[in-house]
DNA sequence: ACCTATTAATAACT
DNA sequence: TAGTTATTAATAGGT
């Protein structure tokens, strides 16, 4: 049906091909749903293009999964068995992956050294050792970043204290001047609560995020 | 395409569907067969009809479980049926351990620390400190063990060299009653090969197994 | 993507 | 259920 009749072998011209794949791909999947709403059948239809893009079509009121499961009873064929040897291959070889490192595990906690000869458990001080030092190098990291923090906080306290005490010297000459009497160990510093006295100007400061 | 043009809907009359399901399945399974050769696609096709009939096709070189395989890492559908679902939530639940341990040896390496906070370093340093202790003992334990092995088969060794010494003194004295001559300065040890001199008790003591 | 001459599929009938 | 055929549907090749 076309221009001209072809034979049913391989397109070769890959154009013509992919335009012919796009063309049938459409006349099947109409036909399936065509012959699913007729003849009231159940149908399932799975294409990969030769590019591997994948069409697939499956009859309403069903899905794939229940068409593949009916299949199967029907037909004595078995369409998982691969697939089931291939997931427990997987089971087996993440498994053994877990033993090592759980073992791995315990022997750098110090667990289930018994079996281990003086060279193994040599090497594993060693690394014990090394993740030490590794970890005492961040821990100085963070430590010394606190530190600096630490005297940037302090710094800031000193001047806002001194900010303030420079305040009080002037609200108290204003007063003064207001006044009929003059007060001089008035300190407005000391008579505000004590928590009052300092606020970070930073309070969200954080070391590590 | 016919002596008339029908609607796409449910063909009531039982014996017309099934004469229309006949001929509409043979259709379509030849239009799977015709793309898969035509274009190299890969094709699968399951119809059930209303009787429960099973009818199917698959492009050669393939097989309709390889296909639905592809389908689903194609699609990411599952189309499996509950040994396989629990087959893959195994697999999920495991390597959930895995990365979680994965990731506790990093630390206890002292890799991968950037992300933590102190707090969760000191952690690790108290894991890390504990599990040298154990370390340490089990090494002190080994060393031990080595130690006594070492003077019994000191002082075995001793024993050894003393009764050596006195069959040497018995040995020259009942030469000097056979003899004719004495020969005060022969040392019977003294010519052995050196790797003879000692022999230990045990020779297949080992400290563990 | 659209067009259309031509082939292919098939609905109704036998 | 199978064969025939008028008619519609699909599509190959071209634009």
């Amino acid at each position: 049906m076309g221009r001209g009749k072809i034979e049913i072998k391989r397109i070769e011209n890959s154009t013509n091909r992919q335009v012919t794949f796009s063309k049938r791909r459409n006349g099947i999947l109409k036909k399936a749903r065509e012959i699913s709403v007729l003849c009231d059948a159940e149908v399932g239809v799975v294409i990969f293009s030769s590019a591997g893009k994948l069409y697939d079509f499956c009859s309403p009121k069903t899905s794939l999964s229940k068409i593949l499961e009916k299949y199967q009873t029907n037909s004595g064929k078995i369409l998982w068995d691969e697939k089931h040897k291939s997931l427990s291959a997987e089971i087996d070889r993440i498994k053994k992956e877990n033993d090592t490192m759980q073992i791995e595990l315990r022997h750098l906690k110090g667990e289930d050294l018994n079996s281990l000869q003086p060279k193994e458990l040599i090497m594993i001080e060693e690394a014990l050792d090394n993740g030490l030092t590794n970890l005492n190098e961040k821990l100085m990291e963070h430590w010394e970043l606190h530190m600096r923090n630490n005297k940037m906080l302090e710094d800031e306290n000193k001047l806002l204290a001194f900010k303030l005490h420079q305040q009080d010297i002037a609200l108290s000459g204003s007063m003064r001047d207001l006044e009929l009497g003059y007060h001089p160990d008035t300190d407005f510093a000391a008579q505000l609560p004590i928590t009052f006295r300092v606020q970070p100007s930073h309070p969200n400061l954080q070391e590590n995020n």
